[in-house]
DNA sequence: CTGAAAGCGCTTACAG
DNA sequence: CTGAAAGCGCTTACAG
């Protein structure tokens, strides 16, 4: 049906072997044959077929990528991220996403058996994602924001760094009670978030109220925890939300209570999403460069794949974030 | 290295065509024998080598997609349509970016031989997607709100149809100066929401004022024409922005220079970004199911692929758009 | 520098 | 119902 390279060599008065060896730029060829090969496949707009080339070859130019999700603006940049780089090696990528179904997401590692060169996985089953969780261990791979990689190479957002740098600002800013809004438990950012935030908080001396109240990381967590704690017996001085968009609907909350942002509480999230600069006051927070997490863990990939060798520990890296401070953390007036 | 078709067989006291046909369901296959394959096969934990197997049966159960980008809120809820409908079929997703590049476009499809058994293809080169642009003339695929297909089959959303509701809309709201802030000249969506918005307009009888000012789809766009808006020696009772992002940098341009919305102006978008329901006003706009976009392309396209015959014309078919009216484009008092 | 041939791991007529 | 064999379109030692 399609043009082969048995059609280019017949053309070409050549064998397939010296077509594939012209084509692949191998040194072996001489020039005259070289140029003919080149023409007649560009004459028959001839284009090698991957799956066997491929299956010959061993090598797929693709690298799978295997994520919770494929959508929202988190998935996006990430995706956005790991494309520049890929292009930039002519790289394929073959995407999967498996909606929060252990089952779906090892269906999914399976089926990149034979797909790929090698795999970006995100995997929120942290404890599973150590070693079973790849379904080739022969397979190279790097862990991506789902905690530490075991056997794997792993690379995360430092939360934990993050949060300690975020609660030490509200701290600078004057401010002593703290009240934290929890991102989900089995999230692995989430609890390195809470854990920075305790950490700071113990390095200042005397007694600092805090308060963690659970959410989810969804905007109406936000809304219902920013309720909370307005009803509490001692109203804390600034708010800290392990996201933005909860913090977002920490800021409705207070909004609709008539509670000041930050006159009367200030308010901090973690991520920098875009939201955050378009509301008001502007939203203090955290940004991670999510575009960056993508291209960096597609490019400690490569590393593995170019240097064959696993030579001795695995990476264990973070990925940097950096204090955007706005208006919602305005420095406190000392009381009148 | 890994476990292969012959391993199966061997352990299974089979052939390989038997393995072969068991595990892909095949009737011709004793029960007992199917039985003792799978166990096999479950045991060594095989998975069948893509490459070899899409060579042989010349499917591959991948489409490709290659859209202008990855990211942004509009590819990712248009990649997150195409990934459900993908995954309801067991289809991977082979996917491109190509960056506003035609070369790098075509390069894109040329790579997508033999690995894709169909093609999604978004392409702002309207002229040349027709017949052209793909790089099979066999391979089958739907052309993506790019205006129409050709050859191929295409879906579009509605812009035509939305922009005239919209534009109805304003009319109805007692608006007559209705000014029209145009988005990309090259961008398909973007001449038929111009087109929507003139002929809405000439169904008015009277002299209706009306102009157009050149934008691009970018917010800061939107901030120029919103000034340039102002600056005018007639200024309009209501601006329609051919998308959300450069209604949303009109609304900060006519906010800077204390003209209101609506009660100065009246102001309308296209898209419904999830922006437009959080600025103040809330933003009046034609809501886009991005998502079904993407959904309902695949679908088309696996009809393609299984009814074989492209029996008759390719299909045309058009995304219903939907008005959603916020505090943007409040009725107008009339005038004391 | 070049070609004939084996082989990659499957699927699928073709016999039986 | 099952197996031997051809073949999918490439790549790559192996000879020459």
């Amino acid at each position: 049906m399609s043009i082969t390279i048995k059609d280019v060599a017949r053309e070409a008065n050549v064998s397939v072997a010296t077509v594939s060896r012209a084509l692949n730029g191998h040194e072996n060829v001489a020039a005259e044959v070289r140029k003919r090969v080149f023409e007649v496949a560009d004459r028959l707009r001839y284009t090698p077929h991957h799956a066997a080339r491929s299956l010959s070859s061993r090598r797929t130019q693709t690298v799978g990528v295997v994520l919770p999700d494929l959508y929202g603006e988190f998935f996006s940049e990430l995706m956005r991220g790991i494309d520049a780089v890929a292009r930039s090696h002519g790289l394929h990528l073959l995407v999967s996403s498996y909606h929060g179904d252990p089952d779906e997401q090892a269906s999914a590692l399976r089926a990149m058996r034979g797909r790929v060169d090698g795999l970006l996985l995100m995997s929120p089953f942290a404890s599973e994602a150590g070693h079973g969780g790849v379904a080739d261990p022969g397979m190279p791979a790097v862990l991506l924001n789902s905690g530490a990689g075991g056997a794997l190479p792993a690379l995360n957002v430092d939360s934990y760094g993050g949060a300690r740098a975020m609660t030490r600002h509200l701290l600078d800013t004057g401010h002593r009670h703290i009240a934290f809004i929890a991102g989900p438990e089995d999230n692995h950012d989430a609890r390195e978030r809470l854990r920075g935030y305790r950490d700071e908080l113990a390095t200042v001396p005397g007694a600092v109220e805090s308060r963690v109240v659970q959410g989810d990381f969804e905007e109406a967590a936000g809304h219902a925890a920013g309720q909370e704690v307005l009803a509490g017996a001692t109203r804390p001085d600034a708010v800290f939300a392990a996201n933005d968009m909860m913090a977002l609907g920490c800021l409705f909350a207070f909004n609709q209570a008539g509670v000041r942002v930050p006159d009367d509480i200030a308010l901090a999230g973690f991520d920098d999403i875009p939201l955050a600069r378009y509301v008001h006051p502007g939203l203090t927070t955290m940004r991670v460069d999510i575009a960056e997490l993508g291209g960096r863990a597609l490019r400690l990939l490569l590393d593995r794949l170019g240097g064959e060798g696993t030579d001795g520990t695995p990476a264990d890296e973070r990925l940097p974030v950096e204090l955007v401070i706005r208006e919602s953390s305005r420095k406190r007036r000392t009381a009148a």
